[in-house]
DNA sequence: GCATCTTGTCAACGATCGTTGACTTGAATT
DNA sequence: AATTCAAGTCAACGATCGTTGACAAGATGC
């Protein structure tokens, strides 16, 4: 809907980008079958025939949209001893609209449904899991970083589920602190 | 689908049933838009139209589901020293398939949907984390209940998603033993 | 200024969806 | 055995979906 703003006059690329960018925001925010590709072109401002066009077929613009999300990179940074405090207050406090946790929310769209899911299956382990475990090292670090991930994922899910936690700004605050302890035992060796 | 083979004979709260466990089982594994009609129907043995006829929309299916998974009391029952113990081995061991996880499954299948979504935020504080909260008790309880699970909830889909975790025996022991001391932390004031 | 290729729109397709109403079948009652 | 009402089937509806091909319009090179 930002895309339809601004004059774009007959850039292939940037329609293909502005479509990549509105199927993403679509997809981090409902399930596959939910989101309709007339919906993503009318975000992007174009035609639904562009994305057959552009993409192929829903499943390649799924493929696509994964595949160019940035993988949250500054989670796996800084110091792992700083993990549980750091990711307690990105996942409470920080707006979840950015780009930040697209790959993350799409994941948790999907992940269920039998085209999407095995899409999502193929990239999580390259793209997720393999670059956490890695960062993190140690002992049984599957096992930690899997403890950790799906602490995280749960937060999201409960995010969305009751519209920011449906706390307390108290509340919030002893949940964010609650949280960044568990965190940092799940991956603590 | 096991609904079908016995031979049914013109039972108005049998088909009624059937067709609510049919509607159950595929909420529990598929999001909302996913799931047809026709494919519940199809499973409980019978035509489309009886649903429309038993239950009237859709959307009063899911909420007839929803209310008729039984919440899993079992969670909310014995020593709260031995929750991580206990959640750890339903979470990573016990099968899915039965119909204790159902009310969890569903929820997490279709929380972001418009319609969905508002019956799943409805029902899951009356049904779920007020028992939950009662039970465990003490201070910050509202804050431990919903880390332990965000916790649980992110492993059922992880399960979904890397199809059992996708671990070898050892590693997934090592993982339920990790995941319930984390668990435990979660709970534990 | 004309031809050409790209970019985008429009219209339609077959399929599937939820839902409705008319119809058929079976069982129970009189 | 005839009647009656509930239980189930069948066919169709309007809507929406993904996808495709024909067509219009803007940009580019000569």
């Amino acid at each position: 809907m930002a895309a339809r703003d601004l004059v774009r006059k007959r850039d292939a690329s940037a329609t293909r980008a502005a479509l990549l960018a509105a199927a993403t925001a679509r997809f981090a925010n409902e399930a596959y079958d939910s989101v309709s590709l007339r919906s993503i072109a009318s975000d992007a401002g174009v035609d639904v025939s562009l994305v057959s066009r552009y993409f192929g077929s829903k499943e390649d613009l799924f493929t696509a949209v994964l595949n160019a999300c940035a993988p949250p990179d500054e989670m796996f940074e800084g110091d792992p001893k700083d993990f549980g405090e750091r990711i307690a207050r990105k996942l409470i406090d920080e707006p979840l609209d950015d780009d930040k946790f697209s790959a993350f929310l799409v994941m948790l769209q999907s992940y269920s449904h039998a085209t999407a899911g095995g899409v999502i299956r193929a990239s999580g382990e390259d793209r997720f899991y393999g670059p956490f475990v890695r960062w993190l090292g140690g002992k049984h670090s599957v096992e930690r970083v899997r403890t950790a991930a799906a602490l995280m994922k749960g937060v999201m899910i409960d995010r969305r589920i009751s519209d920011d936690f449906g706390m307390s700004t108290q509340e919030r605050a002893r949940f964010r602190k609650h949280l960044a302890r568990v965190l940092q035992v799940a991956v603590d060796e």
